[in-house]
DNA sequence: TTTTAACACGAAAACGTTTTCGTTAGTGTT
DNA sequence: AACACTAACGAAAACGTTTTCGTGTTAAAA
């Protein structure tokens, strides 16, 4: 088990000095031709590669993101990543993951974790469990620190930073829309809770969906689930919520539901109710993942192109890293709004 | 916008050594207890926090796993991240993420970038092309410069070190023998090309189950997908050549394809050709995704337990790390086998 | 022959830690 | 008064780089 090699060993072995080595690798001027040769040939032997912990030392700088995320057994947050590291890789950088688990402690320790040197900014989308405390501190400290973040999908306006956001108000509206157009009178929503941003943004589109088209909402045709239960465990608490809506509201016929799993289980509701889809209910989605596609029948969804934020909060977040050097321009930040696009499939007609 | 403090600043604001300010932080009994007290109040106060990229080099150790897998937009791969980030995170490692694609010339540069003093140990799952080249210089190189490696599920026998691999073999024998204790007399098999091991070793456990109740395999039976297509993209192609399985084999009452996306697109096709499942054929898969469970009629499959792989794996890659000390210990290479669960759906009887 | 310039290289500092090994001053012992 | 011992601290090395600033040698110019 042979370590790997150094510049040292490889000027002892030469009988040069250290800074020859390390100018002759990188082709300076002041060395001769031979002298770099037989470096360089040296190197290569041993397959010399420079320490990368010696190099962030050095220059503070690490090339490192940080991406936190509160879970990654999901497809939206996965494919994020994806978009991250595509770019991120092809600009030079790695990516360190962190896991919130959805929860505040996990969320600060995390970045206090990777704050300390391992990185050189954040890439992340808030836990549900801080953005219920709106305890935003430890952003803030961070970024006090010098070290940008790009914040995506779940963000608070109280924070100034990058942002990348799905138009979920647009997307939203474009869908209610779509089931106007398509004849519903009655159109149920299955939300959650207000205070995840995305949930309110969404429940908005379809409020301002129905309005421009003067039909007046109903309260009891909105259905906002509690979300901090994990419907993937409690799916039959779900589904019997569900059913409840249906049956007290029975000329239902239309969905709009914020996530996947809400509008699968509308359906699943739906069928079981004996209602055909998309004859008797038509049913739209919110989401990229993949049930949606390989659902029966497949699910009409407005689609949030997940790893292209991803890939727009790297090129920001990158932007911003190697722009620091203009310290004069005074620090501004953009919000970058990615257009939602709707994909028909089987359940809308 | 206040960079973050070092010992030096701290020193010198406190008019002592920089020797004294790190042993009053870590307590020395060196130090008196009023020196001590003085620094430590004034580190709280600044948040002084040691960085982690200094520590890395003056102790060779990182703290840091790489993972590098060929996709990250995949149910499997998301868990094993899962459960390696837990275990990592719980014993003070964070976890650096690289993704092959399913493409050596990926793998190997990925690797490279982050064996040069990155990570202090791999865990990974061997891309298809790499697979299929046959190529495993890297790993061996990665091996002999004294960086040690985990690999889970998609392995190979030539390379000597830890692994920890799902029990294919019986999970797919017992699925199988499911089938025809429920009667199936005319089962299909839906696999991959050979040179995925995971493939082969399902096949191989189709056969055996056959075998042990003495029924003859028939080669017609069997549907080999040349899994280097994307189906995710090319789904009707994919759903054709199972349909011509079906018409060419009007009497097959039982699927066992080795993986969910063939299992639901069997299912798919049964249902057009008016087949009721499970009735008329039952249909088993293997996998741990998301569409098993939601699908319509959900599907029975083989669970392999991805997050229990991650720790298993993130644990093993640990252990070898914090007793690298004990070099007397010839190397010895474990091979944890994570047993399979058969969950009973509604697709079989 | 002396000055100048170019050339080829080495020494040392710096990044931020930890740790080993002095060093100094004060106390106690004979 | 000489000695040993302890308490409290500082200097310096080391981890592996890059880069700035010498420095010595040689060849060309005056």
């Amino acid at each position: 088990m042979k370590r790997k090699i150094t510049l040292k060993q490889i000027a002892r072995e030469l009988d040069v000095s250290i800074s020859t080595v390390s100018k002759a690798l990188r082709n300076s001027a002041e060395i001769s031709e031979d002298t770099k040769q037989k470096v360089q040939a040296f190197a290569k032997l041993y397959n010399y590669r420079p320490n990368n912990i010696a190099l962030s030392l050095k220059n503070r700088k690490t090339n490192t993101i940080g991406i936190i995320i509160p879970e990654i057994v999901h497809h939206f947050f996965s494919k994020v990543i994806r978009g991250v590291e595509l770019v991120a890789n092809k600009r030079g950088y790695n990516v360190i993951i962190g896991l919130s688990n959805e929860s505040f402690s996990k969320e600060v320790i995390n970045m206090e974790m990777l704050a300390n040197g391992s990185i050189d900014g954040f890439i992340l989308s808030i836990s549900k469990e801080t953005l219920q405390q709106q305890d935003y501190h430890h952003f803030n400290e961070t970024m006090s620190q010098g070290m940008p973040i790009v914040m995506f999908d779940r963000v608070v306006s109280d924070i100034k930073c990058d942002k990348v956001i799905v138009d979920d108000l647009n997307g939203a509206k474009n869908a209610v829309k779509k089931l106007i157009e398509n004849k519903c009178k009655s159109i149920a929503l299955i939300t959650t809770k207000d205070y995840v941003s995305v949930g309110k943004l969404r429940t908005q589109g379809y409020l301002e969906a129905l309005e421009e088209h003067k039909m007046t909402p109903k309260a009891e045709l909105i259905l906002k689930i509690d979300d901090t239960l994990d419907y993937k465990v409690h799916l039959e608490e779900l589904e019997a919520e569900i059913e409840l809506l249906f049956k007290s509201n029975k000329k239902i016929d239309g969905v709009f539901a914020v996530n996947e799993l809400y509008a699968l289980s509308a359906m699943k509701v739906a069928r079981k109710l004996g209602l055909d889809i998309p004859k008797d209910v038509q049913v739209i989605g919110f989401t990229d993942g993949v049930l949606s596609k390989h659902a029966t029948p497949s699910l009409t969804t407005v689609s949030q192109h997940a790893q292209h934020m991803g890939e727009k909060a790297a090129d920001l977040l990158i932007d911003k890293l190697e722009n620091e050097i203009n310290e004069d321009v005074e620090e501004e930040y953009q919000t970058v709004v990615i257009a939602t696009d709707l994909i028909e499939r089987e359940s809308t007609k």
